[in-house]
DNA sequence: TTGTGTTTTATTGCCTCC
DNA sequence: GGAGGCAATAAAACACAA
């Protein structure tokens, strides 16, 4: 636009167009978002604005169109990361109670190697269960449950394996069991899904 | 009525394209 | 160099609670 039409333009009284006309330019804007010069001057001579008010219009509306099309888009990507943060939580709480599973395993072959069917757990014994195998403490949920069975000692595998698979998601939860192995590999302090 | 927040219209300055 | 687009912003108009 030259600086004469600004200047020109600029000592006008501002004043909201009618709703005719805003209706029109909605019209035409869903199908021309950049008009012409012969389409705008065509506004101009059916709503009785000036050229310069129409560009305006046209200029005003792309740029609140942009910014409705990136809260939208904002939301969708927002939507999308809490629903992948739900998933991941129950895909780490999945693959704790796998690993207390694994070192119930452990344990009951070692006993089938060394001997007899004497499979106990102690009570010195249940805290280590609590360890990941990178030696971290799993998650508050699933250590009160075994605290649970400090107190009673000499609690069996059995009764373990029950609790552990008890903590299990169902398949209906929509995850599955294949993918909790890279959770704890993921390297650093940091959670990988921080901003 | 008035203070305040939001929306709409207009301005400015800079950039790109021809 | 002019035309037109965009981002940032000013300012008028409007909505609305207190």
């Amino acid at each position: 636009m030259s600086i004469n039409v600004k200047k020109s333009f600029r000592n006008s009284r501002k004043k909201r167009f009618s709703d005719d006309q805003i209706k029109s330019l909605e019209m035409t804007f869903k199908t021309e978002a950049r008009p012409e010069l012969r389409l705008k001057h065509h506004l101009v001579n059916k709503l009785g604005l000036q050229l310069q008010q129409i560009a305006i219009w046209f200029q005003n509306k792309r740029a609140r169109s942009k910014s409705k099309q990136i809260e939208q888009e904002y939301s969708v990507l927002k939507s999308n990361y809490d629903h992948l943060a739900l998933q991941f939580e129950a895909l780490r709480k999945e693959n704790q109670t796998l690993l207390i599973q694994v070192q119930i395993l452990r344990k009951k072959a070692d006993c089938e190697e060394n001997d007899k069917n004497t499979f106990k757990l102690t009570a010195s014994e249940i805290p280590r269960l609590l360890l990941d195998i990178n030696g971290n403490e799993l998650c508050g949920e699933l250590k009160g449950r075994v605290d649970y069975l400090e107190e009673e000692a000499d609690a069996d595998v059995l009764y373990m394996a029950q609790i552990a698979e008890s903590s299990l998601p169902s398949p209906e939860d929509g995850y599955s069991l294949e993918s909790c192995n890279f959770l704890y590999n993921t390297g650093g302090g940091a959670q990988w899904w921080d901003f």
